[in-house]
DNA sequence: TAGAATAGAGAACAACCGGAGAACAAATCA
DNA sequence: TGATTTGTTCTCCGGTTGTTCTCTATTCTA
């Protein structure tokens, strides 16, 4: 169903609202959020969005505009941000979804980062592509993860456990191995896939 | 159906605005974009990609230019077969569809091919990895196409053409490039995308 | 060269969108 | 219970936006 432009206001400051008050807000206080001054205008705008499947029909309750829960997922795995080596992951504002071929889902929790820098060249991973990555908490030596460094940088790379030390390995013959102690190292999670588009 | 010069600016306006704005242009903002200044006149084009089936028709709606969306985009594209330097496509059996992600596709008809050899690893492009292919007969300088060479074999290589010869640049610093006539080269198809499955 | 196809300008029209405000009824609160 | 808040319904309004015309210019083709 396609909303108008003022649906998609008030929807968005519904959903928006969700997350900082328990309750649901009267008309008159989001007429005020929106800069309105009838109810009546409002109440055409929430019954667009009722009709839309969006809102529960509220009988006259007071406070009853409530979101429908299931709103069908759009089809993807979330778009997070970026990653580059020797800092956070970058948060991206808005999630995005991205479709990704079943191949790489491994029926796991997945999500997809663009790699920024060149650290993983040797593998075929360049600079601004996309890849998929398992939620996990532990690796197989040899695997590529996304590693947190002393809780505060992020950084794909190879991974080597050993019971003394963890080794990070960039594919870059320009850059040289990491050795940690286990402590210092967390894995996020695990390479499954790579996607680069082209123009 | 064929479009017209000016059906298909405004078509990929229209699929670039996609992108940018979570809301369909007006006309007027549309006629804005392309330099026009009677509404009447974007109308015809509009008329003219509803007719064709690129558009969903618009019955009076404020900002109702919607692009249809494709089958492919939903479901994926077809997986054709495994394409390797020298020889023709080795087509798989049984067709299977590939979910992509929506920014490998142009709207054109694509298809995926998984590539056999490692001729272009440089470019990050390993044996294995599956290619996301535009279906089209002509391209640019310096695009990644895939080549039909006198009518039997079938290579992806960097192409350059020339008035009197066409290269084929291979991405491998331990192959040459080849240089043919160009009735000897047919382009099948341009490189749009790349993905790559770890295990 | 005539005709068709493409492309645009501009005017007039109708529908849609968003809003105001009054009156009413139901829910909630004191 | 009575008063107040809150949701509902209704009519009305104006600006925006899509639609339909007619008219013109350019380009391509038979």
């Amino acid at each position: 169903m396609k909303l108008t432009r003022r649906q998609q206001d008030i929807y968005d400051i519904l959903r928006d609202n969700l997350d900082h008050f328990d309750q649901p807000p009267t008309y008159d206080e989001l007429c005020q959020l929106l800069g309105l001054s009838s109810r009546g205008s409002l109440h055409k705008h929430i019954q667009a969005l009722t009709q839309a499947g969006l809102l529960e029909p509220m009988e006259g309750l007071h406070r009853g505009i409530r979101l429908v829960e299931s709103v069908e997922a759009e089809e993807g795995i979330p778009f997070l941000g970026r990653i580059a080596a020797g800092r956070p992951i970058e948060a991206i504002s808005q999630a995005a979804l991205m479709k990704v071929p079943d191949e790489m889902l491994t029926g796991k929790s997945c999500y997809v980062l663009q790699v920024t820098g060149d650290s993983m060249i040797d593998e075929g991973i360049f600079d601004g592509d996309y890849v998929v990555i398992e939620q996990r908490d532990s690796a197989d030596n040899g695997d590529i993860v996304v590693a947190l460094v002393n809780n505060e940088e992020a950084t794909l790379k190879k991974i080597v456990q050993q019971p003394d030390k963890v080794i990070l390995y960039p594919a870059n013959a320009s850059m040289a191995a990491m050795v940690y102690k286990p402590g210092e190292i967390q894995i996020q999670g695990v390479l499954r896939g790579l996607l680069r588009c082209y123009l």
